[in-house]
DNA sequence: GAGCTGATGACATGGAGTGTCATCACGTAA
DNA sequence: TTACGTGATGACACTCCATGTCATCAGCTC
């Protein structure tokens, strides 16, 4: 039997999700979640950059996001690039767990500092998509106002589709969305 | 004679500005900032809300976003909203100060936690136009998606403004880039 | 069984940010 | 003139976040 329990990292990431659920987040402390999760201060600090970090432990999607881009058919212009690598995006990291995405978002939203991370998560992605433009040819400005609509219809969409109670897939309000923006600004 | 010398506020900025050019933003130390400024560290708290906010000081142009936009002739279409909006912001805000402007974002380009507050500036921004939008009668989803727009719009605009050497005006580059959004997304 | 590795504990420290009360120039009014 | 209120600052203590450093020890390998 090892020394410790395992699973150290998932253990300081349920015990924070129900203090802050609890309790807010900047009311709870590190060594609150510590002492929960059974471990010490210097040790949560080892497995999350900030206290922030532990809340957006598995959104890091844009990871992928570059290489989802790449793998799209050659054939697609800017547009349905869009479309396309937002639907993917949706189908790998937001279909099927909307219940607890909204628990999350739900402590996001209410947070100050939190809000301020999750811009940072979507500045990220944006640069990952940017990156991903660029890699299938398109020019610079184009590449970074392409990444930046594409990050403002997920959101965008992904609110929409966390409000409702309807089983509409998300890759349906993405496309809806799309349309909308082209709309608007025509 | 004033017990105190005049200007504690613009003084610590002052000195928060040196500080940050000489050593980098997380190098410096607040109690650095007040020794220079001639103050205390509590009193550092009570002008800013935190140590990044002494350098967003002069910056929060969405206090008047919202009223530029409602300004605007009421013939004024959606499209037409973003590019008038857009530069009459940059009239305000912009236009005569890009070495400032450039200093500052060099500073804030250089470190994590500023471009973390950076982004949400432009969030409160957006925000600010959203209601603007909403306010002339637009729909609460095209309203997310011209403010979006419009941000997205004015920092890959000014970003170009700032590496450039000849004296394009901001508005210009506006519209311009306004075009290169819709041509993209078509 | 000797040594390496990797995760954790234990401890100390610096810096951000806050609460609280004292201080004192200034304005105002009796 | 005097008394009093106001507002900005100083002084001090305190909590918590975040990090550096060294010790500990289970499990693996040779």
């Amino acid at each position: 039997m090892s020394r410790w329990q395992p699973n150290a990292r998932h253990r300081l990431e349920q015990a924070a999700l129900e203090l802050f659920a609890e309790k807010g987040f900047s009311a709870t402390t590190v060594p609150e979640i510590t002492a929960r999760a059974g471990l010490t201060t210097r040790t949560f600090f080892r497995h999350f950059r900030d206290k922030r970090e532990v809340i957006f432990g598995g959104e890091e999607m844009y990871e992928r996001a570059a290489e989802l881009l790449v793998e799209l058919p050659a054939s697609d212009g800017p547009a349905a690039l869009i479309g396309d690598g937002l639907s993917a995006i949706a189908e790998a990291r937001f279909e099927g767990r909307r219940a607890e995405i909204r628990q999350r978002r739900g402590i996001i939203a209410r947070d100050d500092a939190l809000r301020e991370r999750d811009l940072r998560k979507r500045a990220a992605l944006c640069e990952a998509l940017r990156t991903g433009f660029v890699r299938r040819g398109i020019g610079a400005l184009p590449a970074r106002l392409l990444a930046e609509t594409s990050v403002t219809v997920l959101y965008t969409a992904v609110d929409e589709w966390l409000a409702r109670d309807d089983d509409r897939p998300l890759s349906d309000l993405i496309r809806e969305t799309l349309d909308a923006l082209r709309t608007s600004i025509e």
